[in-house]
DNA sequence: AAAAGGAGCAACCGCCGGAGA
DNA sequence: TTCTCCGGCGGTTGCTCCTTT
């Protein structure tokens, strides 16, 4: 037996929005906000619309300071960030982003950053190969036993091999040996020479970022062409992730996620411990390695 | 100039979790 | 403790506009 509808749908009104309704709406919540109760506010205003509808327009377009399009670079790189490092829980996102909605920013990830960022892959995947094949002519009767058992990876299309980030196995090695946490590498389109984890609040964070810092100057790479560290984790370190809302529906949204396995990435390995901490109030401050 | 295809975006749907009775 | 209701969330759909052929 499934859930009651919330409102009736034979009666309620679909579709976009006419101005005669935003103003009926932004006038009655202006006045009197949304008194606690958006499933009975449309009845109380005249509007033949469900109550989650009136809720969804005015959060996304009638609330003030709502700001649409124009991403800037830096919100781009926040978006990237904090994709990669919790997935798609665009409400998070959001709130690290004055006046955007996750609505926008959903749209916004879908329609243009995740092509932007394929598009790039793509073209350094294009010069990986034929690095690859030239240093495969240079090496064609030695055989690499590692590189048999562990393909280069390209992200974010190509399938990740697990073990490359949720246990710390020293990738360099032919042998899956566990390995310190600050020396793991992660092969990425444009890491063939990943370095070595410089960043002491990483390698302070069992688990959560292995492999992630090196990642990070990866996408900068990927977003702007430019070794340039993204603008990401750092920030996303300060920010009070204990006052975000964390209600969402978990994580199976990010898992059926389209283009693949990003997850298996960064996200799996990452989201017990980061759900885990959610629920304490210095959850963060131990992550990021700033107790 | 018209048709087809693609991109962008607003809105809807259904599920989940929290709050309160 | 259980149940119900509602808000919130993320995924998906479908419409509109733009670009290409």
């Amino acid at each position: 037996m499934g859930r009651a509808p919330c409102c009736d749908k034979a009666n309620v009104k679909r579709g976009p929005w006419s101005p005669d309704e935003d103003a009926t709406l932004k006038s009655y919540i202006d006045q009197h906000g949304t008194c606690g109760n958006w499933i009975a506010l449309p009845q109380k205003i005249g509007l033949k619309r469900c109550g989650k509808s009136c809720r969804l327009r005015w959060l996304n377009y009638l609330r003030p300071n709502i700001k649409h399009g124009g991403f800037s670079e830096e919100e781009d790189n926040i978006i990237c960030s904090l994709y990669l490092s919790i997935g798609s829980r665009w409400s998070i996102i959001a709130a690290q982003l004055p006046g955007r909605t996750d609505n926008d920013i959903k749209n916004y990830w879908n329609t243009r950053l995740k092509k932007k960022l394929m598009g790039k892959q793509r073209k350094e995947q294009r010069a990986s190969s034929i690095k690859h094949e030239m240093k495969r002519e240079c090496e064609s009767f030695v055989v690499n036993p590692h590189e048999a058992m562990n393909p280069i990876l390209y992200w974010p299309e190509l399938p990740l091999h697990d073990t490359y980030l949720q246990y710390p196995f020293d990738v360099s090695t032919t042998q899956d040996q566990p390995c310190d946490n600050s020396t793991i590498t992660f092969a990425s389109s444009t890491s063939m020479n990943s370095v070595k984890s410089s960043s002491s609040t990483f390698s302070q964070m069992p688990n959560m970022f292995q492999g992630f810092n090196n990642y990070q100057i990866d996408l900068g790479e990927i977003v702007y062409g430019t070794p340039q560290q993204v603008d990401g984790l750092e920030s996303f370190a300060g920010v009070d992730m204990v006052n975000l809302s964390s209600t969402g529906s978990g994580i199976s949204s990010v898992e059926s996620n389209s283009w693949g396995d990003i997850n298996s990435l960064v996200y799996s390995p990452m989201v017990p411990h980061y759900e885990g901490t959610m629920q304490g109030s210095t959850c963060e401050a131990s992550y990021f390695g700033l107790q």
